[in-house]
DNA sequence: GCGACAG
DNA sequence: ATCTTGTCGC
């Protein structure tokens, strides 16, 4: 991966996102992996994200819900005022599972119906600031996880913020909202573990594409303001299960 | 070989 | 992820 740190090397005026699934979308294990593996590069740690509450765009939530004895999946887009969390836009796509549950190549299951929402939620000149992902991004064994994936492949800044460590070793943040402490893969820091609410147990947190870990941790706690999870979350979370539910 | 394993 | 009863608390 890239770093963007230098400001003379950040990307310049927000490209047009791309919602295409790309060519020759992986549809088995070893070709997912492989895919990871050739992408993993072209991610971008860093940027200049405005701060939380003080963009101008969206910030979007995206989930997915899955019923396996239909094979349907469902995912839905919810798009948030930054400043109140408000809101202001919502989108759903249903289509069928066209990949398994794989540890690491969550990804290859969530991403099609996902862009899907995301494309019909985008409206032209309303590009969302940054996308929030239920899972990883550079926490992952290939640094390659879901939401660093979605960030490559639309070109938009993205945050994973995931409930469960995965193979990763943390130990426990202080007790308040706000406290984090490392999330490790031997002396690697891949993510954190950061406290949303007061002795409630922490999400995990990592870089998408195009932020600093350390942003992405001050989205995820002020989208956590009043719950454990980032609104965006559970939002999306919500809408994806009525899509499903409907479908 | 065995256990662990985002959603 | 999804399956599920009761239970504690505002």
């Amino acid at each position: 991966m890239t770093s963007t740190s230098d400001p003379a090397a950040a990307p310049g005026p927000a490209a047009e996102p791309s919602y295409e699934l790309p060519p020759g979308w992986p549809t088995t294990e070893a070709e997912a992996a492989a895919a990871q593996e050739r992408l993993r590069g072209s991610v971008l740690v860093g940027g200049d994200l405005p701060a939380p509450g003080g963009g101008t765009g969206a910030v979007v939530g995206v989930d997915v819900a899955y019923d396996d004895e239909r094979g349907v999946v469902a995912a839905a887009a919810v798009a948030l005022d930054p400043r109140g969390l408000a809101v202001v836009g919502e989108a759903t796509a249903v289509g069928r599972v066209t990949f398994p549950y794989v540890p690491g190549l969550l990804a290859f299951r969530e991403i099609p119906a996902v862009l899907d929402a995301l494309a019909t939620l985008d409206r032209p000149g309303h590009r969302p600031d940054v996308v929030v992902c239920d899972g990883y991004g550079l926490a992952h064994p290939r640094r390659f996880g879901l939401a660093s994936h979605l960030g490559v492949l639309t070109g938009l800044p993205t945050i994973g913020v995931a409930k469960n460590p995965f193979t990763f070793h943390h130990d426990a943040p202080g007790p308040r909202r706000g406290q984090w402490s490392p999330l490790l893969d031997g002396a690697e820091e891949v993510g954190r573990a950061l406290r949303t609410q007061d002795g409630v147990k922490p999400v995990f947190v990592s870089v998408g594409h195009r932020v600093s870990l350390a942003d992405a941790c001050a989205y995820a706690l002020h989208l956590a303001r009043d719950y454990r999870l980032p609104e965006t979350t559970r939002r999306a979370d919500a809408l994806c299960r009525r899509a499903l539910a409907g479908a």
